[in-house]
DNA sequence: ACCATTGTACTATAACAATGGTACAATAGA
DNA sequence: TCTATTGTACCATTGTTATAGTACAATGGT
C-alpha cells in the first residue's frame, strides 16, 4: 500500500510538523490501521526527499505521544488508534471539538455541507 | 476598532506567517476596509508581544503583494481588497483546514467516522 | 555466529526566524 | 524650523529547522 504522505518544502510550516500531521491524518482516515508498519525512516526520507533525521524525529515524537511503537531492527508500527476515556467525557470533548471546528470553519468561510462532503471523500479513499 | 489579530508563540507556524495570514483574513472578512490604517509596527509589536522587526517584515511583504501601502511618518494602509478567492484557492484552503482538523482529531482520539456522524447530526437539527 | 536491516545518537554545518538594539529617513503638525 | 511619529535598515545574538554524515544498538533471518 502506497501511503499518501507528502510534504511541501516551500510551506512555512516546518517539514516535521507537516509530516506529523499527515501521519495523524492517515490514522484517523483509516489508511493506517492498528499494527500497520510505517515506512522505515530511511525509506520515507528517500520517498519524501527529506532527511532521515527529520523522519526519525517525527517518529520519536509520535511514539512519545503513544501513537507509534518503534522496534529496533524491525520497524515502526501503529499501536493506538484511539484512547478510551469514559464515554461521557469523550462525548463532551467531541462536542467541544466539533463546536470549535465549526466556528473556525465559519470564519474561514466553509459551510457544514462542504466539510461533510470533504470528510466523506477522505473516508472513501 | 480593536483588531482581532493574534499570534501563537507555540505554534510551529512562524509568527510572520501567522500574522500575514491574520491580516489577509481580516481584510477578506471585512474587518479591515479599503483605506483603513493598520497599527504602527511598534504598536502592533507591543500588542502582540513580538518584535517590531517581525511586524515590519510582514508589512513589507504585504506591500510587495500590493495589499498595503506604507507611508513614512504616516502609517500603513489597506489599498487593495482581495478579490473573492478562486475555486482552486478555496479548495486548497479547505484541504488544509480539513488536514489540520483531522490531525487535531487524532490527537484528541476521535475517528473520522465519529466526526462525520456528529457533523451530520448537527446538520439534521 | 554472522550479517543485513532498522532505529538511535551523535557531530557539524547552514539557513531561517525572532529578538533587542541603534540609527536614519520621511512626514505631519505645532 | 523643530519635534514627535512612522517606516526602514542595519547589526549581533539566540534558538529552531533541516541537512549530511558517522557510528552504534537491537533485532531477525540465514
Amino acid at each position: 500500500m502506497k501511503l499518501p504522505l507528502t510534504v511541501d518544502l516551500k510551506s512555512p510550516l516546518p517539514i516535521y510538523a507537516q509530516l506529523e500531521r499527515a501521519i495523524r491524518q492517515a490514522v484517523v482516515a483509516g489508511i493506517l490501521k492498528l499494527g500497520d508498519q510505517l515506512p522505515t525512516v530511511r525509506q520515507l526520507a528517500v520517498d519524501l526527499s527529506i532527511n532521515a533525521n527529520t523522519v526519525a524525529k517525527v517518529y520519536a515524537s509520535l511514539e512519545r505521544d503513544g501513537l507509534l511503537e518503534t522496534r529496533r531492527g524491525v520497524g515502526t508500527f501503529i499501536v493506538r488508534i484511539q484512547p478510551a476515556p469514559s464515554r461521557r467525557d469523550r462525548l463532551k470533548r467531541l462536542e467541544e471539538f466539533v463546536a470549535k471546528t465549526l466556528s473556525e470553519a465559519q470564519r474561514e468561510g466553509f459551510t457544514l455541507e462542504e466539510l461533510i462532503e470533504y470528510f466523506k471523500s477522505i473516508q472513501r479513499r
